[in-house]
DNA sequence: GTACAATATAGAGTAAACTCTAGGTCAAGA
DNA sequence: TCTTGACCTAGAGTTTACTCTATATTGTAC
């Protein structure tokens, strides 16, 4: 199946205006009609899911373009693509120690601010004997 | 003790530049000498150290900001505050799962190019029997 | 007492990632 | 045939979070 732009934004999620965006960016650079209209392919869309998933967890839009611009060179560049996979499983994992760590805090103090709460409102403590 | 922006900068890794500019955004507003300069305190330092904790882990200035707002303000807001808090607790709890389930993936991805990447060497086999 | 380092303010500039506008082409339905 | 809607390009505008510049003042070392 070919999709046009509008029902391939649909698909994505992503507005027309994004997807032109990232073809400029070479990240995603769908096939073309006779009459110059964008045709979106199914691997488009598992790419473009890819891209989504890389962007959500916070690789920005240059290191997606070097890894785009590799795999649109073909198989001769595995390894740096791996490579560039392989450090932002890095990045992935400390930022999740790092989430993991802020929130064990912040759960102490929301558990602060519910005993000052509690302190503050003797009524609610009344209606909870 | 006291520290003037520039010891404070030091202490805290932030530029002169960006104290000054939290401080036009109301998110750390530190104590005045009777010669207008800022001067800095143990307690700013705990406070911006919960801060760089928040943008560390995506919460956007605006958002921090109106925590500090309502922190000047003092105990009265405290339900509010800890509202923001367990908001932010849901997007980090969100944000952890998301990290992990893209890192699995990502697993899986190296693991591929890795198969592919040796059936391109013959001689790596070779080297490894 | 003079140089110089650190501080002050106001406001301009920057990078990233969109987002929108203007002006134009083109195919299909009333 | 005409108009409407989807598409096209080039380029301007926006938001966030700084970052830098210009200009002025002040406190300390020689």
């Amino acid at each position: 199946m070919k999709y046009a732009i509008g029902k391939f934004s649909e698909m994505t999620g992503l507005s027309i205006h994004t997807l032109r965006y990232y073809e400029k960016e070479n990240l995603i650079v769908p096939a073309r009609e006779d009459n110059g209209r964008r045709s979106y392919s199914e691997s488009d869309l598992t790419w473009i899911q890819f891209i989504q998933r890389l962007k959500d967890t916070d690789m920005p839009i240059k290191k997606i373009k070097e890894y785009a611009e590799l795999r649109a060179i073909g198989n001769s560049t595995m390894v740096q693509r791996r490579e560039i996979l392989q450090q932002h499983k890095i990045i992935l994992e400390r930022a999740i120690a790092k989430f993991q760590e802020h929130l064990n805090n912040l759960n102490s103090k929301i558990e602060y601010y519910d005993d000052e709460i509690q302190k503050q409102n003797p009524e609610t403590q009344v209606a909870n004997i």
